[in-house]
DNA sequence: GTACGTAGTACCCAAAAGGATACTGTAAAT
DNA sequence: ATTTACAGTATCCTTTTGGGTACTACGTAC
């Protein structure tokens, strides 16, 4: 549940990419897991870091990182609440990946003046591979 | 256009990771990335490694990926029409990307033994990282 | 003269994802 | 007495995504 790609694994028959893809798939996960890496985090200090992210949304996505086992939720008994979230071990494992993906974002994303688009550095890295020849 | 998350970059300020998880999603780009960095293919043959995918959504994954510059579409004026779908050089610059991508999923998803579930490999990883003391 | 393979479109519909808004309860601070 | 911070839920609604089916054109093979 709140994963249909995962119901169709057969359809992507044993591609790696989409199986790992298909756990940060999300709006949010990207993000959460960045900062998560860093250390751990409160919820209001995780919302603070997403200007965007609604309650709803951000709940929703940590639970289904928990779910997945990626993210480990520690509740405090006290009182005004306090949650803890924080990479599980395996969690950590997915470090390297994050990387790449960050890497890749930081050298080839870059936002329009705006900051309402996404574009990609296409210094001559955009032609096509194969010309057309006759 | 059919990428809302890009228009929410202010959502994620500075978040590579989302930044390229924006080029990623799409229910089968992953796939399809994986299979073209082995080298040029036609619109059929891509069909036929990815046995659920329908044409309409085949060709809609594919025209995203070309919007974006990280896949090249030649069509040569023949018939019956040969189109090759190959990876753009800003594409190839994804490889470390899929790469670790897969690795990934290697090491940790497998799928249940009726083929329909994801899973993540468990042992002994899946702790929480803090213990709740007191 | 019918079927097949090629690479698609067009149209419609269902499911899923995401967003807006309002509400909860407790304790401390003002 | 009111407000603030905390960590959420509940409800409703819109947008986005993805899937199903049928259709196209052309040339070759049977």
């Amino acid at each position: 549940m709140s994963l249909p790609r995962a119901k169709l694994v057969k359809n992507f028959p044993g591609c790696p990419v989409e199986a790992t893809l298909t756990y940060l798939d999300g709006k949010w996960k990207g993000v959460i897991l960045f900062h998560l890496m860093e250390g751990t985090l409160r919820f209001n200090e995780l919302r603070r870091k997403l200007p965007a992210v609604t309650q709803r949304m951000l709940t929703k996505q940590l639970r289904e990182l928990e779910e997945s086992g990626l993210v480990s939720r520690t509740v405090y008994p006290v009182v005004p609440p306090r949650v803890e979230y924080a990479m599980t071990p395996l969690g950590m494992t997915l470090k390297p990946v994050i990387q790449a993906l960050a890497a890749w974002g930081d050298a080839y994303v870059f936002c329009s003046p705006e900051g309402r688009e996404l574009r990609l550095a296409s210094d001559g890295l955009r032609a096509p591979v194969a010309a057309l020849e006759a």
